[in-house]
DNA sequence: TTCCTTATGTGACGAAGGTCACTGAAAAGG
DNA sequence: CCTTTTCAGTGACCTTCGTCACATAAGGAA
């Protein structure tokens, strides 16, 4: 089966005929593997990943430290991406790829003009939009009023939902990046949790109970 | 002068006749005074407001506390009021009055529709949701990354500017709950600050320097 | 096995802020 | 003026976390 065919296939959320005609013939198709940085902070944007498969994180970054702001999904764009790429900024959050993943990569200086021509790619990103204030806001939201042993649980549950399982692979240092806290204040969390039936700890993976 | 004469020119952003006409039409006008509340977490929204005049902030609202996550200033309107109108959401924060302003209230059932209809609107929603996207961006990376004597000298000046006057009329109880914080550690930081020169402290108000 | 690397456990200590309990000073309203 | 509110200042103490300095333990690799 043809590369083009499944690409029809996949963006077929885009209803404009036209639209997805543009997009394979302009964008470029990338296979990202897990680790990758698709998009950084201070650079400007060339390119806006739609993800096809796989899962990314954004993150935001301050001196070494680095704080969880949400995952994107298959189907999904960067909208940080978009957001830089719009507005010719530089991007201020880091977005890595968690798990390997498929993208198609969109010229950042065609965005606009879909936008302006194709309805449902205007809907695309404004439900983007949408979606990723939400999240903002719930990250906020736990930084603002939830104490660290909620964070975690949360964090990990999040992790176990997007990936469909019980068993969370990432080492203590891993999750208190993302928390932007110290590893050490982790291991001692995970602790009480583990002695309150929570989870089960093991060498480099969690399990949710 | 009529009033639907200074609507026209107020609303000229708006490209299209056809939208002026139909905002003036199906849209009431409305004074708020200083300290109401537009819209209040756990209600649905029924009218979306668009503000001509005044200053109104948005603040995340948890067990008592309240936190700021940013300000609405003329010829904006409420994201989280169109985000809830359209998806038929209850509000998850609550937007109040800080100066008395004058609002147009749109009816929230004709978002979606004028969206569809009239790229302007459409345009002035994008462009909405990426500076408030931006906000909170910029609300999670104080909250995240800044000490309360940087959040407290941030707040300041944001207020300063929205006011354009160096003389900031609220109570430290007002600041520390824009901060989510509490009265005593604004007054004891302000102390600081004062004695740093950065500012003077005045009974119901402060004087930036 | 043995060695090495990486992940984790733990104690001691400190800093930032929140909480409580007052004190005193300014305004506001009789 | 005098009384009542409201605002602000301060000390003592507590909790949550971050930091530093190690001790261990689990897997790999040789």
């Amino acid at each position: 089966m043809d590369i083009r065919d499944i690409l029809e296939g996949q963006l077929a959320f885009f209803q404009e005929e036209d639209l997805r005609k543009a997009i394979i013939n302009k964008a470029q198709i990338a296979e990202v593997k897990s680790g990758a940085v698709i998009l950084d902070e201070g650079k400007y944007v060339k390119t806006v990943p739609l993800l096809l498969s796989g899962l990314a994180k954004v993150v935001q970054v301050r001196d070494g430290k680095e704080l969880l702001l949400y995952y994107i999904y298959p189907n999904e764009s960067c909208i940080m991406s978009i957001h830089c790429g719009l507005n010719e900024l530089k991007s201020s959050v880091r977005a890595i790829v968690e798990e390997d993943s498929v993208a198609v990569l969109l010229p950042a200086f065609e965005i606009a003009n879909w936008q302006r021509a194709f309805p449902s790619f205007n809907a695309f990103i404004v439900d983007l939009y949408q979606k990723r204030f939400h999240n903002v806001l719930d990250a906020f939201n736990a930084l603002a009023f939830q104490k660290l042993d909620d964070r975690i649980l949360s964090l990990l549950s999040q992790r176990a939902s997007a990936l469909h399982s019980k068993e969370i692979h990432a080492t203590h240092q891993e999750l208190s990046d993302e928390l932007g806290t110290a590893r050490e204040t982790v291991s001692r969390i995970l602790k009480k949790l583990e002695a309150d039936q929570k989870l089960k700890l093991h060498r480099g993976w969690i399990e949710l109970l």
